[in-house]
DNA sequence: CTGAAAGCGCTTACAG
DNA sequence: CTGAAAGCGCTTACAG
């Protein structure tokens, strides 16, 4: 005798609960109370139900979405290289998309949320990107893992999320220059909004007033992570009665622009200025001088994000959500002592 | 009011037959007449039937893979954002892979054939890579559309492919520095066996010969598409009796290193030295001085590639299975016209 | 939030 | 070979 067809009808005897409402699971429908979601989906996933579409066509690939906001920075590059080096060594695929490259139609996320289900994925990573609570909790509800990588606001608590730690690093960059003798330190920060900038910020902070040293608003700034940021930055900067000896940019694309500003208006760096950029890629390595920088584990954090969609969907219980990698300090040649600590005027007349 | 749901009942209607007969003929049963079958199957392609298996998912969702030897390198990185652009706009799936990130395991040709071909996927589009023709042959023979983009090595004919028009762009460059006064002209050049350096070689060379320059054997020079590659060779053609007055590197990477190399030497570029990249990515653009280069259509490559695919996919009949887009120099700063043609000893006094 | 009842669209079993 | 009737499994609409 056959066991009996695992049919929707037969779960939801199992559970004790009528069709409908194992109907309404399956389907990622919003009325259903939390507790019967949960023993629905238990029992679901211990029979191993597969519904008529997902009986048809043959178990898929296991596959993982990732999703970026644009793949245009080298910081990008580098996490997603992390990603397909763990999906190789995992036998996962990797399905990419990038939100700026998306043409007009923005996908409802409940739409999407029931693809990614109906095609058997195994979760979804998202990168820097401004995905709203709103949009993750169409994935909880249907218990797709979702993990976010440096999102740009604080993802709701429940939430997975990898980053690294900005705060220190800042702190890092900061303090490598205050013992090196600076005083005059300006900070050349990524969008306002960015919780990893806002960290960096904090961090840079706090070294100052560790050191007694008192932080300026003039020298503070902010912007995308873009080198324009930084060119447009340092020209500020330069233009100050009193310009810092030393500048610390929240990522080395606007280190890069600090880099060229200098070069164009005739500030040697180390020499008359200082300078270090955030994220350690091989364009602070490649840079003449070569860069000091606060490195990010980038790689580390992308293979991270996959492993803890992993071990989510392998059904381990995790106990913290959120994985914060170390970042450290790397001098190169871009940072020396101050020239002259008491005279601002020989800078401005070393530009001229 | 919206017209009748398409079920299959609505097309037995049409047809003047019972819906248990329009079952068995999308289900392939044998136990329908000829002439009946046949009638129905015209209905169901008139009037676009779905089963709502089929409705539900939407179409399986197309699929494309796509596979990279790596992505470190703004030339790969804008190609696939010509791709994701693309697949964005149709509604494509991107299944991404880089080769260089796989595990030890090389993937068996025919086993990733199949899995594709089991997946329901669109085709697949390899980028600089090298893809054997063994491996071309378990795609063609089951009818996957396959497009390969700047091959290393040149495709079977009948393999799809995608470049650039290097040799004209390799041309161009040469032409340009010829044009500005320059004779002694250094070509560095990519891989030597990679198609594209090849083309963009001998582009220089028939420049050279036609204004009656000839192609000197120590001006030329080879290796990765990476900025150590320019170092090296600007090192080399530093220390040559006769160095260049002017140096045409194959990709802005391998420019970039010459750049770096010429200001630790106190070369200035254009000034001392004239200089011309390839590729035209941002790279290029932000450097400084700003680099002269000849640019690729690299996103528009990714979009033609993967419109390749969509046209075979949809039973297009192609007549030209290669494209070649357009290169164009983009004159920057990094080239001026030579400082003095007569004196080489100049130069290098100027660099002590 | 839940489920009895009704409904939907397709398929099956079988009489003709 | 065909189709009326019964059946299947899932979903919907809605009363409680």
């Amino acid at each position: 005798m056959r066991p009996p067809k695992l049919t929707l009808a037969a779960v939801a005897k199992e559970v004790g609960v009528s069709a409908p409402t194992v109907s309404k699971v399956v389907n990622g429908r919003q009325d259903v109370a939390e507790e019967t979601r949960n023993r629905v989906l238990a029992a679901l996933h211990r029979t191993g139900y597969r519904s008529p579409l997902q009986r048809k066509s043959p178990p898929a690939q296991q596959a993982v979405e990732v999703v970026f906001d644009s793949l245009n920075s080298a910081y990008s590059v580098e996490v997603l290289n992390g990603i397909m080096e763990h999906a190789a060594a995992s036998q996962m695929e990797v399905i990419l998309s990038v939100t700026s490259r998306q043409s007009a139609s923005p996908v409802d996320p409940e739409e999407r949320a029931q693809r990614l289900l109906d095609e058997g994925r195994s979760g979804m990573i998202v990168v820097t990107s401004a995905f709203g609570p709103g949009q993750l909790k169409a994935f909880q509800r249907r218990r797709i893992p979702v993990v976010v990588v440096d999102p740009l606001n604080p993802p709701p608590g429940d939430v997975f999320s990898v980053g690294a730690s900005n705060w220190a690093g800042g702190k890092a960059a900061a303090s490598h220059l205050l013992e090196l003798g600076h005083r005059r330190i300006a900070y050349i920060g990524g969008p306002a909004a960015a919780e990893c900038s806002q960290a960096r910020l904090h961090g840079y902070m706090a070294a100052l007033m560790a050191a007694g040293v008192p932080v300026v608003e003039e020298y503070v700034s902010a912007g995308p992570f873009r080198s324009s940021t930084g060119v447009a930055a340092m020209k500020s900067l330069l233009a100050l009665d009193d310009p810092p000896t030393a500048v610390f940019a929240a990522s080395d694309s606007i280190a890069l622009g600090v880099l060229a500003e200098a070069r164009r208006q005739n500030i040697r760096i180390p020499d008359d200025m200082s300078l270090v950029g955030f994220d350690g890629t091989t364009q602070a390595e490649e840079s003449l001088p070569p860069l000091t920088s606060v490195s990010q584990p980038l790689l580390e954090m992308g293979r991270s994000a996959l492993s803890f969609i992993l071990r989510q969907r392998s059904g381990e219980e995790i106990d913290s959500r959120r994985v914060e990698l170390a970042t450290h300090l790397v001098v190169r040649e871009s940072t020396a002592p101050p020239r002259t600590q008491q005279s601002p005027a020989g800078l401005r007349r070393q530009a001229d």
